[in-house]
DNA sequence: CGAACGCTAGTGACCGATCACTTTTCCCGT
DNA sequence: ACGGGAAAAGTGATCGGTCACTAGCGTTCG
């Protein structure tokens, strides 16, 4: 048994056994080089036989540098992150840091209030945040990121690149002939969820298209079911922008129910490319994110911030893709008419 | 405004300020009560003209106590673990922890050498994981609990309760006329596909049933739609059994596909009750774990253990809850051996 | 009235590492 | 053989808090 007694092992401890000075010890795990090949030896026997590793508590108050970085998760499982993580862990290892990703739990509030604490904590360098938060960055001590796709004022510039996908997409429906359109949108506190509702709005005025209007939805597979179970039965509508898969499904759903044909009668949009949307049936148009490209320059930007460097222009080529399945086909002929 | 130079205000700064002691300052962070109302007002002025935060870092290093637990996830899509989280993190806080959610990506070697690392770093007073760790917890300084849906040990005891849900999943599709049954099993590395797929095994023989096998999957939809697909066309399957809601997706949108019709032609069952199994078409019948006990039973077990109490008698009720929907029907031109 | 006690506040050591600086050792050229 | 300089190793201070102990002061009670 190495440890005994429930006391930690500490540098001294190890620099006693091995018979050098705890600097030397200390040398041994920052700057390994530098180290007569004799004296590496004893302290790599010590430490092995202790198991010892270094308090890293006790390094990086001291040496401020913890090399440590923060990700940000919402709780809420709207979001296909694996990729995105697996991506930015390596980005940030790439640089020297390491990536950790923390999940906050509670409203924004309680979150926001988290987040100030993990700043001041010490423990990292900078935060990367994949969700919205209502906090003002100058009352950190370090530097905190906003993911482009929920940052409000990258949204100012990205927001053409979300535009232009949710006018294509309608643009695409009314070359298929469909004229009435309707959206399910996602919690308004997400900027991306105002964006392509904003969006949405826009394109319906600048297409001279009919609407049904806007149902609020909350990203779940029950508002989208109920946002169409509560349509009118003489509606019109043949077009459902949801705001992400989720939604979308549920909306599928309540259309068979109600007897409507998926896409014959009613073609619905998804947003986000899950998993589960490519073996539905029928299966989901959507929208696929290139979340590792938007989670790429936010890290950059991070790690720029941390360094003191200039940040790097942001050159990301297109970052949403529509992808058409079965769930969208052309306006039924049969004019369901009007209101 | 606050802070100049870079420079971290620290609670030395804090004292001068306040005309009091370093230690006066640290009472006030740590027992309120004990001040004078004059002195606590002059310290509050101040803390709060400064925005001044402890530094949790050199805290945790003099205290020992940190108050902070981590929960390991996986990185993997596979859990719906919003609320559970909210569960986890409530209960950590009714006991005086805070619960840090962290996230690691990477293979089994890079994940267990990170929380052994997380263990060493004195950031920690416990670690509760999620995922399954190929790791000894002997040689970690702090206790380290698996939750028990994946932990061997416990399995041993609730094997039972995964052992009767498959059992009765496969007795009730029997009582439906069904005899030729398939596996898409999860990755063996988990001991709750492991036990699964045991069990699948077990039954089969127990009742005399027909078997087609079992197919390695790796809870991805794809996994679900390459096994259905490769599947003889006369092996005669009329009911599969999906290690969880993705494979069973994508074994029914296969199904459809060969023009097997789900569930006229063939039943499928998934396991975890995600969200969009209740809006797909067919929607799915599964399994609804009830992650919460599961949870509430870990980290009182992990606090425990952080405490030096005795672990709690583990008392939950029934954990798993066969849901049947559409997927699931009659077998085929049925020759009803029923009850 | 004084000793005992409780409450509030202050002093200096200490947690376990690294940093800055000093001392010792080693190697090499003249 | 020796001086010089680089490489290796050592010494003590330090990061920003808390802990253990002590000092001052007012209140209570014998």
């Amino acid at each position: 048994m190495a440890d005994v007694g429930d006391q930690r092992i500490t540098i001294h401890e190890v620099a006693r056994r091995a018979g050098v000075s705890h600097q030397t010890v200390s040398r041994y795990f920052t700057r390994i080089e530098g180290l007569k090949p004799a004296t590496r030896q004893k302290i790599e026997a010590v430490v092995s036989e202790l198991n010892y590793r270094p308090n890293l508590v006790a390094r990086s108050m001291r040496a401020k540098r913890t090399g440590r970085l923060a990700a940000i998760l919402p709780s809420t499982p709207n979001l296909t992150h694996s990729n995105l993580l697996g991506t930015l862990s390596a980005l940030a290892q790439a640089e020297g840091y390491r990536l950790e990703v923390v999940t906050i739990v509670g409203d924004a509030r309680i979150r926001a209030d988290r987040v100030l604490e993990l700043a001041t904590s010490g423990g990292f360098e900078g935060i990367l945040s994949l969700s919205p938060l209502p906090l003002d960055p100058a009352r950190s001590p370090i530097p905190i990121v906003t993911t482009a796709d929920y940052d409000e004022q990258m949204h100012c510039q990205g927001e053409l690149a979300d535009a232009s996908v949710v006018r294509d997409i309608m643009k695409h429906l009314v070359s298929l002939g469909h004229q009435v359109f309707f959206h399910i949108a996602g919690p308004q506190t997400y900027a991306s969820a105002r964006s392509r509702k904003l969006v949405y709005e826009t394109t319906v005025k600048e297409l001279g298209l009919r609407s049904h209007g806007v149902a609020d939805g909350d990203w779940t597979g029950r508002s989208g079911y109920d946002a169409i179970q509560e349509l009118p039965a003489a509606s019109g509508v043949t077009a459902v922008l949801a705001a992400n898969d989720y939604a979308a499904m549920g909306a599928i759903r309540a259309a068979l129910e109600r007897g409507w044909r998926v896409p014959d009668d009613i073609s619905v949009f998804g947003w986000d490319d899950f998993d589960m949307g490519r073996y539905s049936t029928p299966s989901l148009s959507t929208v696929a994110v290139d979340r590792e490209a938007l989670g790429r320059e936010a890290i950059q930007k991070l790690i720029a911030a941390v360094r003191h460097d200039e940040p790097p222009e942001t050159t990301h080529g297109p970052i949403n893709r529509i992808i058409i399945r079965e769930s969208v086909g052309p306006a039924p002929h049969s004019q369901r008419s009007t209101s």
